[in-house]
DNA sequence: AAAAGTATTAACCAAATGGTTAAACCAATT
DNA sequence: AATTGGTTTAACCATTTGGTTAATACTTTT
């Protein structure tokens, strides 16, 4: 458990509510959980942020934009598109690894049919450059052909889907804890060669 | 809107129930509404299955038979992995298509700390005579050298994916769900070559 | 037809929950 | 020291919600 008595009252609370929206979602979390977590009374959060809905936003706000990755970085340096979807693997994971909730957190958000606005606050433009870099490098014959929207689909499903199933995958095989997680690390390598084994001519 | 006026009380309720669950999930969920859905009054909920946490039970029950698809009939025929590989991927898809809320139900459910309890219901033989029949093919070179475990939860990535990060993969490709429905059903192809290009030596 | 069992309803209840208010507290300013 | 502005608290409020009850209607048995 994280120490939140340093940070100030409004700090403490925004840890607070990302701990209990990230792991009950907006409908099972409770004003009064988040408060106790913050150490504070339950007014303060109506204080500082004005309703649960505000103060979910804010947190949906600052989370948002993780899930769909800034890709500047990654094309900036002048690489193939296979060199580049495995760069996105490798930064991903590292992500997902430091944000194992983020997935569950951002799709039910998304899902929900009560707030269709949220979907409007993901950062969509990976996917078109995505799309750019391997029609580029096809024309170069340096990618088989494929449809690069069922694959980008694809890279994330296997980079996403054992975040969110992970209670399922331990039980199946039987893992701990730890063990989930050196499965997590050893996947960036495997999911590297897939897209290889996928995509090189 | 299905007509379930001609059904039995009984039969009304689990139908309303399960169209409310799937939804909203179980926090999301009110009683009343599923009692408005069933066209009947909320007492007869408790009359008939004693709260809302047995409801909910008897439906998780039926919905996660069909998570973790019975692969009997798959593996009956004397197949190679990859063909049994792919013959899943189709199942599995015909499955998906028709309960495209399925994934979302019980990955939530799962994930809920309130019940550790639901997480033993699924079924989990499918993994292991995966991996046996891997196995064996692997002996006679009849498939590349790789993970079986991460090969197994890739695959099922690909498949369950697109149908829980549907809002986010119609709004970033900008389609309606009529295209939606068309890359899904094109999707099998897509992936079914995915695993030849993965597994074959 | 009477009795007995089953199904259904309206009204009600208690707890939980998001939100408000008025007073108290505290730090800086004058 | 008094004023002022922001901060914090305890108590309170209205609504929602899962659940209950007692009476009523409907079916089946005797």
């Amino acid at each position: 458990m994280i120490d939140i008595k340093e940070e100030s009252t409004e700090e403490r609370i925004l840890i607070a509510a990302e701990m209990v929206f990230m792991r009950d979602g907006y409908n099972g979390s409770r004003m009064q959980d988040i408060a106790d977590k913050a150490g504070i009374n339950k007014a303060m959060l109506h204080y500082y942020f004005r309703s649960k809905d505000k103060l979910f936003e804010h947190i949906f706000d600052l989370k948002s934009k993780l899930f769909s990755p800034k890709i500047e970085g990654l094309l900036a340096e002048n690489q193939s598109f296979i060199e580049l979807i495995q760069n996105f693997i490798e930064k991903y994971f590292e992500l997902l690894i430091a944000n194992p909730f983020l997935p569950l957190f951002i799709i039910n958000t998304v899902n929900n049919p009560n707030r269709p606005d949220f979907l409007e606050k993901l950062p969509y433009q990976l996917n078109r450059k995505f799309a750019e870099k391997y029609l580029e490098d096809l024309a170069n014959r340096k990618v088989k052909q494929i449809n690069p929207l069922q694959f980008i689909i694809s890279v994330m499903g296997m980079c996403i889907f054992p975040f969110m199933a992970k209670p399922m995958i331990k039980k199946a095989f039987e893992m701990d804890e730890v063990q989930f997680e050196k499965i997590m690390e050893a996947r960036v390598e495997e999911l590297k060669n897939y897209v290889e084994m996928i995509l090189k001519p």
